[in-house]
RNA sequence: CGCGCGGUGGAGCAGCCUGGUAGCUCGUCGGGCUCAUAACCCGAAGGUCGUAGGUUCAAAUCCUACCCGCGCAA
């Protein structure tokens, strides 16, 4: 089988192996060079990195819609594309280049968590059990026939990168079994069920605001959902803070959500809307990150402070 | 040359501006108290203050260069 593959990030990498070692890849289309981290320096998206090391053609389209780059599509002849985390909607006549169309994984369950965000999205709104879901694309977003999907659950405290490289994998091995089993006819594409669609919008810095009025759940849902990035944050005195992980504590209390109800050598303990919860490892401005009893033991944060935007 | 912060016993910090005795909260080790303790009491060990130069009678502290870590921005 000839086969495009399209991807960026890090979690479309071992699908990307998955796919070179049961298919020809003819080519492999990821998102263009863009400066990145401290110095601004310009950096190769992991998928390049990796599809260079493979030896494969790699090609980084600025516009998909001038006409140009389906042609390029066409050109190469390909029984199928797989897609995973490109970052871009592909226009119908990208879709309609391989004879056989293209295929999604999609980190979801659809129809729930269309979108950019699927992970991060199921952590954030509490849920315990998320999939792979490998579909037929089509012009709108994750909206295509769904082939098969595979579930994993979520756990308590799994953050987004965590749960990512988890599904990194799975969908890999999704294109490993599943991949084979389209080629054979052996998949029956199944529609959405489109009303009962949710999305996963893009994330954006300052979603990682920490509402500490909200339940304890849901704060700890929030920072483990905002893990890796955008990373959830919040004030202390003046300085932001950074807050990396949090845990369940049992407990209930009266004071004011923020307040910080607790602090000494062993824990950090902050009250929330409802229930209360203790600061794992926070991240003070141009600090590394330590754990609760650090932060209390050089004098960072003490029983009465308030945290907040 | 995008902006900014930091590198001090095992941990997290203070001291630096206004050079001259190594500080704080913990941890560790030994001893004590207690039915017990993430509790308390007594004692001890442990630091080339990122690296290399410079100024000075004297540098963690001032100056220069470099290395490393980090926040913001992108």
């Amino acid at each position: 089988m000839r086969t495009i593959f399209f991807g960026t990030p890090d979690f479309s990498v071992p699908a990307l192996e998955a796919l070179a070692e049961i298919t020809n890849v003819v080519g492999v289309v990821c998102q263009p060079d863009k400066p990145v981290g401290r110095g601004m320096k310009v950096m190769a998206p992991p998928v390049k990195v990796r599809a260079t090391e493979l030896g494969l053609p790699v090609v980084q389209p600025v516009k998909l819609r001038t006409g140009e780059f389906a042609a390029w599509v066409r050109e190469q002849n390909a029984d199928v594309a797989l897609v995973i985390a490109y970052g871009r909607i592909l226009p119908q006549d990208v879709l309609d280049g391989p004879r056989l169309g293209c295929v999604n994984v999609h980190a979801s369950i659809l129809p729930k968590y269309r979108g950019a965000a699927p992970i991060t999205w199921a952590i954030v709104r509490g849920e315990t059990e998320t999939g792979i879901t490998l579909m037929k694309m089509d012009a709108g977003m994750d909206t295509g026939d769904m082939l098969e999907i595979t579930t994993t659950p979520i756990g308590e405290d799994e953050t987004s990168g965590e749960l990512s490289q988890r599904m990194s994998k799975l969908g890999a091995g999704e294109i490993r079994t599943g991949l084979p089993r389209f080629f054979r006819g052996e998949l029956e594409p199944r529609p959405q069920d489109h009303s009962l669609a949710t999305t996963a919008p893009i994330l954006g810095k300052e979603m990682g605001l920490i509402d500490w009025s909200q339940p304890a759940e849901r704060v700890h849902d929030h920072v483990r959902g905002m893990n890796p990035w955008p990373m959830a944050f919040s004030r202390a005195s003046t300085e932001r803070v950074i807050i990396h992980r949090t845990k369940k504590v049992a407990g209930e209390t009266t004071r004011a959500p923020g307040e910080v109800i607790l602090a000494d050598k062993t824990r950090v303990i902050v009250a929330c809307g409802r229930g209360v919860i203790a600061i794992d490892r926070v991240q003070r401005e141009g600090k590394k990150p330590v754990t609760g009893a650090e932060w209390f033991l050089g004098r960072g944060i003490r029983e009465g402070d308030r945290l907040g935007a």
